[in-house]
RNA sequence: GGGUGGUUAGCUCAGCUGGUUAGAGCGCCGGUCUCACAUACCGGAGGUCACAGGUUCGAGUCCUGUACCGCCCACCA
């Protein structure tokens, strides 16, 4: 006699996900927990930037990475996951910037040291929000051990990475031309300097040759460069520069004269074999100038608008920039400049160009290739163990796909460009003395140069944001002191994140771990797909096509998040996302959480306080149901555990998905109702059973929609007071509750059912109509299997009476697979064409079957080649369809059927 | 230019080492408020697995090519 409900039959995650959260993090369930035989499972979280706002990219990171923590957590591993956040240098700064901008300022009007306080007090004040935002989708992050990558422990270890690599040299002064972003008024990586594709202009420009009447036509995309050309090379093997090599040209604009050289660099295929080159604004042209020992003249300024602004002049010194050009952006000087052209009839001709273009990763400005000074760090001797090492298998990449991208990298190595002309940051520790001229880094700040006492300065820029992430998976447990987080911690285990920060964040990890401490950082990268729309667009603010995970956990709950991010894409692969329709894309996470709780309601009721245990019952009292859910659970266990050892996690969520709805719900829980409602040895049974799978089930699903199943599970009457279900730990597989016999006898159970629920359907038998039905078993097996199950064929089928001794009946027939027929008596409602009809097109297909089969079976080679078991397979099968077809060919005879 | 991924039902995707009648969710059609759940239940329709070759006894699955979409890298200005 079920009680009645004291749940509604709603659930609401709002209501309970918050004191969930609460409860998790006040019991130290996030914590790790050493222990004899618990070996420690370590993930850090790529720290979000600190000004971040949590976006659907975080919410998919990091719901995999909590997965993967719940799981290794509840196997009984010593989980970790380490949280914490970047000071992200240019994307804070620039946050602040929009800031002070509001009050009509700028950083310099502030001076450095009252905008380093400014960015330090919005660091203080809105810092922790991603972390928060973090905590309503679930994350089980050990909060007590979170990081920042400017803390003062997290400090010293950057400040002693930098000097440890500068006594060992492999960090010098680089002279060259770098990318500059003339926004955020800083030098950049190679890596934050972005290509995008461009169409753009090509412009054909005339240089008069100095003596005589000719010229030497060049093609740019860049006309306002030519100011500070000092050179036009051409291949020394092209035959159009044999007549010009050594004699000089005359800039347009500003008439001063420069050489023709040959350089091997130029392609001779493109444009037209000549080109400008312009030293201190080309990287290219930089390699150029340095070959040919060329004057490098800076006319671009720093902020990007026309200048005279040094470089290397050597001799030549006269002014490059004219008047009207000066001051102007160098965008506008590259109009005005191609008017100029025009009207002095110098601009042979334009055409447009597809090319890429390089923007700043954190503003978008088109980067200024720029002559400059900036500190570096050699990279190949620091690639070079991590390549080793990756050729030892010590670490993997999963996807594989990424193995190409990830190698070609490394391999082609460049010298990275650690310093940025910002004030937010960690300062860079080298210092001269102004009076010597002595230079060195030093790991504290010294009062006087060590050589002679001098006055010393401190170097003004800072270190770029990633010099400090990439100490991450060590410095974050306390490197460079022995502590024992870090003897316990390091190495770590899986790192999840976005394939777009390989190299940014990944590889220099990778070899910062090897460098410092001679040790991979972590076993496994997990880089996830990109969140897209429905247009494959990636989400962005933008493009205006984001959702809010928070908008998600409101309106659907965390679980229902999560749910779809895991469950509705694969390893790496892109998520897509329809953020016009939140319903569609979110309701099959919401609705699996509220059959849970409805499944739960319905569980609830049946138990009693003293749950039977599976253990105490007598095995004779299970029934066929009972032995085939038990054997699907165990299924259930084995095969979520290999998908998530896998990371196939959307597997592993489809599969409990199945066992829980599918077949918990739909079929086992169907057939027990009515063994729930006596009170018996029999209902025990089904007690124990149905507490036991349910129990299975949340355990399984937990590290996917944790909220619902824990408080779920902490309804379950029966278990020790204070249990967490997060702490609970994760089913074992018993392969002795597998059973293939249950499982084929109650598919054939299960057959006979939907054959008769579709006859019904197809007749449009009223529900509530109660019909006579009759099965004539296909053999002796089959008929003990239809007999026993009686009961439960008449339930499930609705029927008023259930026949399986042969009976003979007028109605609606189907054969089943093994041969056993079903007749639905339909007195005056059958219509005999119609029956005719639907036998028949079940025979034809069965016979297309069986004729592809029987060729087959003909075939010498198959039956030669092909494995036995596959034959004996195909032979059994053979042998199926032919009863069964036999048996519909009769029936159709014996309704007279043409 | 090099590398790499995708193309399976109207939509979003599974389909792992080639071997049952290619699956799911959503949507759609028909029927049900059946005492856990209408965010549900029951039944159903819907796919020449992008295209063309090839390997094989057998191909959605392996190989080659083509088309389209995407991502990463790259010093043709």
């Amino acid at each position: 006699m079920p009680r009645p409900f004291d749940l509604p039959p709603q659930y609401d995650p709002g209501a309970v996900e918050a004191a969930l959260y609460r409860t998790w993090t006040e019991r130290g369930a996030f914590a790790p927990v050493p222990g004899p035989g618990r070996e420690p499972y370590v993930i850090v979280i790529p720290p979000p930037n600190v000004t971040g706002v949590l976006h659907m990219g975080h919410g998919l990171n990091n719901t995999i990475q909590d997965v993967l923590i719940r799981f290794e957590r509840a196997r009984g591993r010593e989980a970790l996951w380490l949280p914490g956040t970047d000071h992200a240098g240019i994307a804070t700064q620039n946050v602040v910037e929009r800031l002070v901008a509001k009050e009509g300022k700028t950083r310099f009007d502030l001076g450095r040291e009252a905008f380093v306080a400014r960015v330090w007090e919005f660091v203080r004040t809105t810092g922790s929000t991603i972390l928060e935002q973090l905590k309503q989708i679930g994350a089980s992050c050990d909060w007590s051990r979170t990081r920042f990558t400017l803390d003062p422990a997290y400090t010293r270890a950057v400040r002693e990475v930098f000097v440890h690599l500068w006594e060992r040299g492999l960090i010098y002064r680089g002279h060259r031309v770098i990318h500059w972003c003339p926004r955020c008024l800083t030098a950049l990586s190679d890596e934050e300097a972005e290509f995008h594709d461009a169409s753009g202009t090509l412009y054909y420009i005339h240089y008069p040759l100095v003596e005589g009447s000719g010229y030497v036509t060049v093609a740019t995309t860049r006309p306002e460069t030519l100011l500070g050309d000092t050179a036009v090379v051409v291949h020394p093997d092209d035959p159009r520069g044999a007549p010009f090599i050594g004699k000089r040209v005359r800039l347009p604009i500003t008439g001063i004269e420069i050489p023709v050289l040959a350089d091997e660099a130029v392609d001779k295929e493109f444009g037209t074999g000549f080109v400008k080159v312009t030293p201190a604004h080309d990287a290219n042209d930089f390699e150029i100038g340095l070959r040919h020992g060329l004057a490098m003249p800076l006319v671009i300024r720093e902020d990007g608008t026309m200048g005279d602004d040094g470089g290397d002049r050597k001799g030549d010194t006269a002014p490059r920039v004219p008047a009207d050009l000066a001051g102007l952006d160098r965008f506008e000087a590259r109009k005005k400049i191609v008017r100029q052209l025009e009207a002095q009839g110098l601009l042979a001709r334009t055409e447009t160009h597809q090319h890429a273009v390089r923007r700043c990763y954190r503003c978008n400005s088109v980067v200024e290739p720029r002559l400059s000074d900036q500190w570096f760090v050699r990279m190949q001797p620091l690639a070079e163990p991590v390549l080793a090492a990756y050729h030892r298998d010590e670490f993997r990449i999963v996807p594989e796909r990424w193995n190409a991208t990830f190698l070609n990298w490394m391999e082609n190595i460049r010298d990275w460009n650690i310093s940025r002309q910002l004030w937010w940051g960690h300062r860079i520790p080298v210092f001269t003395c102004t009076r010597c001229r002595h230079q060195w880094a030093d790991r504290e700040d010294p009062a006087a140069c060590p050589e002679c006492a001098g006055p010393v300065e401190q170097d003004p820029d800072v270190l770029d944001t990633w010099f400090s992430s990439w100490l991450w998976p060590f410095a974050t447990l306390g490197w460079p002191e022995e502590t024992p987080d870090l003897r316990r911690y390091y190495p770590g285990h899986t790192l999840v994140t976005a394939p777009e920060i390989l190299f940014f964040w990944v590889a220099r990890m990778l070899m910062a771990g090897y460098h410092f401490l001679g040790k991979k950082p972590f076993s496994t990268v997990y880089l996830t797909g990109t969140v897209r729309d429905t247009q494959h667009r990636r989400m962005s603010k933008s493009l205006g096509n984001g959702i809010d995970p928070l908008d998600v956990v409101r309106l659907f709950g965390a679980d229902a998040l999560r749910w779809t991010l895991i469950a509705g894409g694969s390893l790496g692969a892109d998520v897509m996302l329809d953020p016009n329709d939140l319903e569609t894309t979110f309701a099959p996470g919401r609705n699996f959480a509220n059959k849970l709780w409805n499944i739960a309601r319905f569980i609830l009721a049946q138990l009693p306080a003293d749950v039977p245990r599976l253990e105490d019952q007598d095995p004779r009292t299970f029934t066929l149901a009972d032995r085939w859910i038990l054997s699907r659970a165990q299924r259930a266990v084995t095969e979520a555990t290999a998908a998530l050892e896998q990371f196939r996690l959307d597997e592993a969520a489809r599969r409990c998905f199945e066992f829980a709805w599918g077949e918990l719900a739909d079929w086992y829980v169907e057939t027990a109702k009515p063994r729930l409602a006596a009170d018996d040895p029999s209902a025990r049974a089904a007690q124990a059973v149905l507490a036991h799978c349910w129990d299975i089930a949340l355990r399984l699903l937990h590290p996917v929609v944790p909220f619902i199943t824990e408080e779920l599970w902490q309804k379950l009457p029966g278990r020790r007071a204070g249990e967490l279900l997060i702490l609970a730990p994760w089913p074992a597989s018993d392969p002795a509750w597998a059973n293939p016999d249950a499982d084929a006898q109650f598919g054939a159970v299960q057959q006979a059912i939907t054959a008769i629920r579709n006859i019904r359907a197809e007749y449009r038998v009223p529900p509530k109509a109660r019909l006579a039905a009759a099965i004539r078993p296909a053999g002796r097996a089959a008929r003990a299997t239809l007999e026993a199950e009686h009961d439960t064929i008449l339930r499930l089928a609705q029927l008023e009476s259930l026949a399986t001794d042969g009976e003979a009946l007028t109605g609606a027939h189907a054969v089943l697979t093994d041969g056993s027929e079903v007749v639905v008596a339909l007195a005056g409602a059958i219509d005999v064409a119609q029956e005719c009809r639907r036998l028949s097109e079940d025979l034809q297909r069965l016979d297309r079957q069986l004729e592809g089969l029987t060729t087959k079976l003909a075939n010498e080679n198959f039956v030669a080649r092909a494995p036995a078991e596959v034959v004996a397979r195909e032979r059994e099968k053979q042998e199926t369809w032919r009863t069964q077809r036999d048996v519909l060919a009769a029936k159709l005879g014996a309704l007279g059927c043409s």
